[in-house]
DNA sequence: CTGAAAGCGCTAACAC
DNA sequence: GTGTTAGCGCTTTCAG
């Protein structure tokens, strides 16, 4: 092991405790002259605090895990990225892991979670539908009783907290607008198998098509949250014998599978047929023609999650925190691949 | 804290190194009713082991850090998905921090790295030029001496082992499929400021350029490695009298951006003018049209960087370490970007 | 203002 | 086979 504050001690001929009060800025009085040597000492041999040793004496870890189901996935990135961004002008570190491959790892999914228990202050679980069940969560929960929140995500139960996307008014958004447009034959790729976003996005779509009476059947395609699902949904709407003049992706992945399909086929988009989607990745700015999409406020969603870590870490007994759950307006960014249905130009 | 060993030493009627040995399969053998016991209270009790305290005891942690200067980078994110499938078949998790934001929590960029040294067993740095310097990096080790290695970046002075890509070979056969197809005005969009895996590209670019006698002046256009700049890079290209029939990116992004500057002005690509470039990030394969591209291994980066990360922790004595050099050889992935130029078809 | 001492939870060497 | 003990590096109470 490296340097500890027993050797600096020696070295300044102080107590270690001495060192200690000094390099933590303990609200104690040192002697100027003591203080400034043991400074200069630790500086010119590099000393590095044993954050285990501290950790294990004071119970506090200055981190906050976020786990993330994937970080290869666009959207997850976009969150992790925020959620870093946010905690950088905190007092904590971020500490990511994913949990994509655990199954490889432990036959339970859980044991990602009490790998990570012991080593930091709060948890934010980001996405990880598939990998970690409800009931996993809940176990956790009930065994540690660590600040923790769910993102994009709410476990049920209403015991966990949690930072959501409010998915029917951004629909809502983004139906009324392709209306407004003229568009009367509105596909919607959805995914199978389906999470909480997807389903609430769906399930809005739903009632708007058939409370105006639009054609809703035959225009749902199943996918799975790749792009090149995508593609394969967007080759058989384009071969649908009453060809949809817009067409919703789930997600933004989604809607570029959607568009590569139209590229390949040789259908113009927005001309002959619009394509949008939710999320807004970094993706869906620079894709030809740039994505029409309900933009995700990720700096606010990451927002609400540490407060509310925050809130719970600086509860005394949080095995009866009462959960909150925030949620987040998306918004609505128009760009290249939307446009007036061509029957209507 | 929560249930510690001694805890259920108690309830089991045994010492608490018993309790150890068991939860540690330890080489001795304990009767197997205690065994089992034990065993089944530690679960009932949901007993989960402090980190911190197995670390200080033993000097192990169990964990490899990953530090990836920008998380939002698809190309960073490949390589820390890569290394992360990799060490999930290790008995190593990874733990990732990003240094994006190191600027904002401290003055020194180093204090990222001596936050992470004593939680891990090992470092992977990847990129992270413009945020930690050469000087950083080696002032760190010579502190440490703990097992670490750069990927897609050789830090001067040869201390610190490195993983980097054959770019002397990616562009030659990048180069070589541009001419063979019959493009003459060939483009390079550099970035500015560089770094190493771009200024090896671009070296090689002008060395074959000027080989073969083609134009090359006019053609090289700084950008900074995000696609909006590549986007720039594309329509000024575009508005060059003599117009390039060819243009390479020195980074997917750069060329992604240039395929949308070519759909901007409606210049048809590969028809038109052929696109492509290095790294085989995720969108390449999705974008409209696919991009051309070199493609990195990242999957025999990552276990190169693992490999060696597992040599230096198996070394009895780091410091007088020799450092090792790896390079991966990369792959020409040719898709819809690039074709015969106009005026040879 | 500073030192001595206890102890966080764990592993491992040493007794028996 | 199992218990006792020491101690990893640190913070913090208690003496002085």
């Amino acid at each position: 092991m490296g340097l500890s504050i027993s050797d600096i001690a020696k070295l300044a001929g102080v107590s270690h405790s001495t060192v200690s009060r000094v390099l933590n800025d303990a609200p104690i009085r040192i002697s100027a002259q003591k203080r400034e040597q043991i400074i200069q000492i630790a500086q010119r041999m590099n000393y590095i605090p044993n954050r285990s040793a501290q950790a294990l004496k004071t119970g506090r870890h200055g981190r906050i895990a976020v786990i993330a189901y994937d970080i290869t996935d666009a959207f997850a990135v976009e969150c992790v990225s925020a959620v870093e961004t946010i905690l950088s002008g905190s007092p904590y570190h971020a500490l990511w892991m994913s949990c994509a491959h655990a199954d490889k790892k432990e036959t339970d999914p859980l044991n990602l979670l009490t790998e990570v228990a012991q080593s930091v202050d709060g948890i934010i679980i980001i996405l990880a539908d598939n990998y970690l069940t409800d009931t996993a969560i809940l176990k956790f929960w009930a065994a540690t009783h660590l600040p923790l929140v769910t993102v994009i995500r709410r476990v049920s139960g209403d015991v966990i907290s949690s930072v959501t996307i409010d998915n029917e008014y951004g629909t809502t958004i983004l139906m009324e607008y392709l209306l407004k447009l003229g568009h009367e034959q509105i596909a919607f790729c959805y995914c199978n198998p389906p999470n909480q976003s997807a389903s609430g996005r769906y399930e809005v779509y739903q009632q708007i098509v058939k409370s105006k009476h639009l054609p809703v059947d035959l225009l749902q395609v199943p996918v799975d949250g790749t792009a090149s699902n995508g593609y394969s949904a967007g080759m058989k709407l384009l071969n649908t014998p009453k060809k949809p003049t817009a067409i919703i992706g789930f997600d933004d992945l989604t809607a570029i599978g959607v568009i590569k399909a139209c590229f390949d086929m040789g259908v113009k988009v927005p001309a002959e047929v619009s394509v949008a989607a939710f999320d807004n990745i970094r993706m869906a700015e620079i894709s030809s023609p740039s994505l029409t999409t309900v933009s995700t406020d990720y700096s606010e969603l990451a927002q609400m999650a540490i407060d509310e870590l925050n809130n719970q870490i600086n509860q005394p007994n949080l095995s009866n925190y009462i959960a909150k759950h925030h949620i987040s307006k998306p918004a609505l960014i128009t760009r290249q691949s939307t446009a007036i249905p061509k029957s209507k130009v």
